[in-house]
DNA sequence: TCGATATATGCTTATATGCTCATATAATTA
DNA sequence: TAATTATATGAGCATATAAGCATATATCGA
């Protein structure tokens, strides 16, 4: 059985773990879901979000950075449906997507936490 | 009171927002930790790590890659605490390191589910 | 100790990414 | 329509990052 590789005693199907992984492409896609969370500037965003809808300037404010920026990265995070948009007058007012963005965004802070909490660091 | 501010007939309150938005260091370590996610091979060796713990050889057979390359994004992943490695004579065993990183593998994936459903293409 | 095996690490290059500046598009009002 | 306001977008630059190659480190066996 070539499928089966002894490992210093102990034994592992590699085959068995190719087969259980998910297709190439949904591991493509949940890559990009996470390389859109994966920036500081987006995740403030999403923060600042998850407490309001806000438009453009707003969160330009905010976050004390040029409207052009901002819309840059609302781009990227509108393309990953991590926000939606809604024109109203001459603003857009942007708002997460869904309840799965924030689930997301807390399972990561929960993580976060539970390493370096309190401020402190915590090994181990 | 300036911290109102009149939009299109709703108030938005910024300073409310900016309240309520976690310290800046942890919003960074929290985009760290995405960012850890953000990228295929990563992802896919996340993927098998969460089916079973595997060494450097077996990941780099798995994902047909080489050596060296896969070091690298271990060492990434190390750094991010989403894995934990164990030296077994020759052999570095990779794991998971925590129930976490399985639950937000698994919250992202079924956000990617749930935005393209049985690998069709659902942009809204 | 020497040789073989397994992994880690520098260094380099190609590519990706975030931001700025300038400008285009869209919506409101005179 | 023209002017104003709000947002989006394109080009370009500076930096970050992934992977390749060569090599260092570590472990085991003879």
């Amino acid at each position: 059985m070539n499928s089966s590789v002894e490992k210093d005693g102990q034994f592992v199907n590699l085959e068995a773990v190719a087969g259980g992984m998910p297709p190439e492409e949904a591991l493509y896609d949940l890559a990009e879901l996470f390389r859109a969370f994966g920036d500081t500037t987006r995740i403030k965003i999403l923060s600042a979000l998850s407490l309001s809808e806000l438009c453009v300037a707003d969160i330009a404010e905010l976050l004390s950075m040029s409207q052009p920026a901002i819309s840059h990265q609302l781009r990227v995070l509108r393309q990953a449906r991590l926000v939606r948009v809604t024109r109203r007058g001459r603003s857009s007012i942007y708002a997460l997507d869904d309840e799965h963005v924030r689930t997301i965004f807390d399972q990561g802070f929960r993580h976060v936490r539970h390493i370096t909490p309190e401020g402190g660091e915590n090994h181990g």
